[in-house]
This record gives structure tokens, sequence and C-alpha cells, in this order.
DNA sequence: AAACAGGCCTAAA
DNA sequence: TTTAGGCCTGTT
């Protein structure tokens, strides 16, 4: 098999700036997946990554293909996340919350897989929603070949929206495949552009994602979060409204956060499903 | 067996 | 404007 490109190992931060364990797993985000060695792999922006932890430094492997700078920004890494969780202030409960969350960055996600995911991840718990975004990208998806292993793109919205519900029985996803196609044949046929709901302030963004089928206030916020990466965004999942509702008996508002209410959201979610 | 899981939709007050 | 049921499916 030709090799266009080689794999090569990149030094993208400090174990401290950017934790993988948590970041990916805190809940955004649901194909990185972690193998024996502790590295992490995964799919994004079309592209297969390996992401390995030692000496206290991060790296990324990934093909040569000269788009190093999709990765940094993917990661997020022109942000300074230590100073701004230094400067978010919530009391003690909170604080246990920011210290805990140490390390997790915000993904810059494509809009249409977050979409695509927070539907499927409705009423679901994580190793399903897993298992179904997988299933999707295997059966749907492109392939790449990387380290020597087939591994598959998320499906476009343009080719989901040519798919019948017969065609997605596989992903046994139940009620939510209706949701998925239309909101495909939206985005597919224009009716809503990514580029443009980046342009929109958080409310309008969030408004304008609600108006597909399937997609509710709850839904709508993780599109916004961590497909538009409107840091400001801040959505409340049962989780969360627990959590919120034990610690903040008197209620809570989120723009006391400022705009990185949902990086807090992130520590406050990631604590809670911990058993924190 | 029955309830539940990272919601949403519809119908009814 | 808020509230109750129902919804696909897999797991406990």
């Amino acid at each position: 098999m030709t090799q266009l490109y080689s794999e090569n190992k990149i030094l993208l931060c400090s174990a401290a700036e950017l934790d993988l364990e948590k970041t990916f797993e805190c809940g955004q985000c649901f194909r990185w997946n972690k193998k024996a060695d502790g590295s992490y792999l995964g799919v994004a922006m079309d592209r297969a990554a390996r992401l390995v932890s030692e000496d206290e430094r991060i790296y990324i492997i990934t093909k040569n293909d000269g788009y190093g700078k999709l990765w940094y920004d993917y990661f997020d890494l022109g942000l300074d996340y230590e100073a701004i969780r230094n400067s978010l202030k919530g009391g003690e409960y909170f604080k246990s919350c920011a210290d805990f969350g140490a390390g997790i960055r915000i993904l810059r996600q494509e809009g249409w897989e977050a979409l695509c995911s927070f539907i499927i991840s409705q009423c679901n718990n994580i190793p399903r929603i897993k298992g179904i975004v997988e299933t999707l990208c295997r059966l749907f998806g492109n392939e790449i070949c990387f380290e020597g292993e087939v591994m598959y793109t998320f499906p476009s919205a343009d080719v989901v929206s040519g798919l019948t519900l017969h065609e997605l029985e596989p992903l046994r996803c139940g009620y939510r495949a209706q949701y998925i196609l239309s909101a495909a044949k939206v985005v597919a046929s224009g009716g809503l552009d990514f580029e443009s709901l980046k342009l929109m302030d958080t409310a309008d963004a969030q408004a304008a994602l609600m108006e597909l089928s399937g997609v509710g206030a709850k839904v709508a916020n993780c599109a916004v979060l961590f497909g538009l990466h409107k840091m400001d965004a801040f959505p409340i999942d049962v989780w969360m409204a627990r959590a919120l509702s034990e610690h903040f008996p008197k209620g809570f508002d989120p723009t006391s956060f400022g705009e990185y209410a949902g990086l807090a959201q992130q520590y406050i979610f990631y604590y809670a499903r911990s058993g924190g």
C-alpha cells in the first residue's frame, strides 16, 4: 500500500495545558478512544491522529499533510485555559469542580458532527452514543488509513441527507434517526449554515438550531458550545440540573460566569459525572 | 420484570 | 407557560 504522507510526531503543549483523559472523557466528544498504551486514537476534521503524553508533554502523531494548524485550532491552543480557570469565581463548590477539571479544553469540533452527535445523545448513555456514532461513521463515512488501520471520517451532512430511515436502521438509534435525517437535509440544502451561525450571538444561534426537529434547548446548546465554540453557551442536562439544584439551592445564573460560562459548565458537569 | 439513560414532541391545562 | 406521557433501544 502506498503511503502518500509519512506520519510524524509534533509537540503540542504541556500535559498541564491539555489533559488528554479529562478533555476526551469529559463528555464533549465521542470519537476519541483510549488505547492499551494510554494514548488516545481518534478522527476529527477528516483526519486520524494519536495523542500521547510523555514526560509531561503532549504530542500528536498524525499524517504530515501540512495541516498542523488545524490541530492547533482543534485543541484551542491559542487560549490560556489556566488563566481563565483561575479567573472563574463561583464559591467553594465550584472551586472543587474547577480544580478537578484542570487540563480540560473545549475542542473546536465541526458543527455538523457536534450537532448530529448530540441529537444522538438525547436520552442515551455515553457507551451507546459512542457506539451509534461509530456505526454511523463506519457505514457512511470515508475510509482513511492510519498506522496500518482503517478508520472512518464522520459522514458529511450531504451524505447523510441522501440516506433513508431504512439505511439508518443498523444504527439502532430509534426515534433519533428521523431527527438526524431531517437535520442533515436542512444543513445540506443550505437552510442552516454553520459559518453563519458562528457570526450570531449564542442565543440567536441556539434559537436557529432549535428550529430543527428533535433539537431542543439542551442539544442546541451543546452544538453551540462544542460545534460553534461559543464559550458562553451553558447546556443544562439532568446531571447539571442535579448539581446546580444541590449546590446552588437559591438558584443559579450562568451569566455570572461571563464569556467562559461554557467552560465552567464543563467543570461542573465533569465533576458531577465523576461522583463529586 | 420494570425502570432508566447526558431530551424532545405533542396535547392539555 | 408549565406539565405529563410516549418514544426506540440496550442495559441493569
